[in-house]
RNA sequence: GGCCGGGUGGCAGAGUGGCUAUGCGGAGGACUGCAAAUCCUUUUAUGCCGGUUCGAUUCCGGCCCCGGCCUCCA
């Protein structure tokens, strides 16, 4: 079985062929770093670093390279400085550092290269220079414009018709705009706005063209996956598609597209006038990452999802399930060098057909009960491949046991087994109103005892 | 209005032209001094109306809802 994957331009799900299988090239749409990231943003970090794993699996870790861009420069970031009088360039520091911060909690590997939109400015001026020499682009008004009408092609991405576009257009047309679905490549920028000199005088790139000019520079003129949330589908991405395409006569600017579904918060829009924002931060204080990332793994990509409490404990609990699983098949120490694929089972197909999260899910699901029904020697051996499939997913990444003991400090783990050997004693004398007086005071500081059947106790940390 | 997704059991969420995932939760039981964890058993679903078919949740048509996008929101 072979990778499949939906296309948003054919809108069909198809079979995943790069151009090189040697170099397989992927351009995810990052961050505008003016704000901490929220749930919704983790989305498809999730989503493209499960790609990404899958792609380094199947082609090899050294054939693929993922690049996912920084824009640092951008209207909202000017505005987040105006309001606050932090430095723009104090602003993009803080709020990338915190991004990296955040994602990598999710278990989000870093993409072999991250390009800040303000380190290209001369590629994206070339660029622009290109399509002003073709006509696709003009200037007005320190303006540089695409010139949508001189796209036969435009529209293919997005599949809307331009009479429509401009029919819903909801923002006032520009005067200088030949054409109201004309859209800026270049701008003017005031003194005391961040500019670049360019032959058009002092000015900054529109939103779109960074993402054309970054993935050509880093992966060529022609990428084997672009992906993005789906709300990018239009403008964004349908403008990439403009400027890369009449750029470059000839040349596809992305063979596959692959777009996320979009992120509710129990059941409404997510959005600050609700108050119902929450950044990853917000949802990390009340659960780890792993389990958010399991959230976000337990719906198809594709399709929306609704990021509920309820769900985030439905995660939590299932996380611990297979954790226990782990625990009790008694695995050596995680070696990611040695990590094999799992292929060729229910798990990795579920994958292998447009990411079928939720399937994959439950043959692993399926896959840990089995485990923990075996004898102790083929627990060792199932369970790895347990480990091994659920470390695709950017699952199980932990040990057991710190996963289960781990987060608050370590110096009360002694005090923890002292109380538990206080206990042991008075169960012993049969003092069982003593003994669930320990329990209960360890449980009030959210310490779970477990008995074994063999006598012993064991706890872990309540989530 | 245009375009795109959805409507599945108490909840989450897949697959599938007939054998009806998976998880969470509920119920009962086993284990336990009691719990916790684990194990066993168990309950309930395919928005509405037609059509195709021996048979549709799955294919087709219509309808009703819900959500997203429509110039800088992942």
């Amino acid at each position: 079985m072979a990778l499949s994957l939906y296309n948003t331009r054919t809108r069909k799900k198809e079979l995943f062929e790069p151009l090189d299988a040697a170099r397989v090239g992927m351009y995810v749409c990052g961050p505008t770093v003016y704000d901490l990231a929220h749930i919704g943003n983790a989305r498809p970090i999730v989503v493209f670093d499960l790609l990404y794993r899958l792609l380094r699996d199947i082609y090899g870790a050294d054939h693929v390279t993922y690049v996912r861009n920084i824009t640092d420069v951008d209207d909202k970031i000017n505005a987040a400085a105006l309001e606050s009088g932090e430095p723009i360039s104090d602003i993009t520091a803080r709020t990338t550092k915190a991004f990296h911060d955040d994602i990598a909690e999710l278990n989000a590997l870093a993409p072999d290269v991250e390009p800040r939109a303000t380190d290209h400015i001369a590629e994206m001026i070339e660029m622009i220079e290109t399509l002003v020499a073709s006509e696709h682009a003009y200037e007005a008004e320190g303006h540089v414009l695409f010139h949508v009408p001189s796209d036969q092609g435009y529209g293919k991405l997005s599949h809307r018709e331009r009479e429509d576009m401009v029919a819903g257009a909801r923002v006032e047309v520009a005067p200088y705009k030949r054409d109201p679905a004309d859209f800026v490549l270049w701008k003017p920028s005031q003194d005391d706005l961040p500019g670049w000199d360019s032959p058009w005088g002092r000015g900054r790139p529109g939103w779109h063209i960074e993402c054309s000019a970054m993935s050509r520079k880093h992966l060529g003129v022609t990428v084997d996956i672009h992906g993005g949330g789906a709300d990018l589908i239009f403008p964004h991405h349908e403008n990439e598609v403009a400027q890369s395409e009449c750029s470059r006569p000839g040349h596809d600017f992305v063979r596959h597209w692959v777009h996320n579904g979009f992120l509710s918060v129990e059941g409404e829009k997510m959005s600050k006038s609700l108050g119902n924002f929450i950044t990853i931060r917000q949802a990390l204080e009340g659960a780890p990452g792993e389990v958010l990332r399991l959230m976000m793994l337990s719906t198809h990509y594709r399709k929306p999802l609704d990021w509920t409490e309820e769900g985030v404990q439905q995660a939590r609990t299932r996380l611990d399930r297979l954790y226990r699983v782990l625990q009790k098949a008694n695995l050596p120490a995680l070696d990611q060098e040695i990590a094999i694929s799992p292929k060729g089972n229910d798990f990795y197909d579920a994958l292998l057909d447009d990411l079928n999260t939720p399937l994959a899910l439950s043959a692993l699901e399926r896959l840990a009960d089995d485990v923990s029904k075996m004898s102790a020697v083929e627990m060792q051996i199932h369970g790895i491949g347990l480990r091994l499939a659920a470390n695709l997913l950017g699952l199980l990444q932990q040990d057991p046991e710190a996963w289960f003991k781990g987060g608050e400090a370590e110096s009360d783990v002694g005090d923890i087994e002292a109380q538990i050997a206080l206990r042991l004693e008075a169960r012993k004398a049969k003092d069982f109103a003593a003994a669930d007086n320990i329990r209960d005071a360890l449980a009030e500081n959210g310490i779970i005892l477990e008995d074994r059947p063999d006598g012993s106790t064991d706890w872990r940390r309540a989530g």
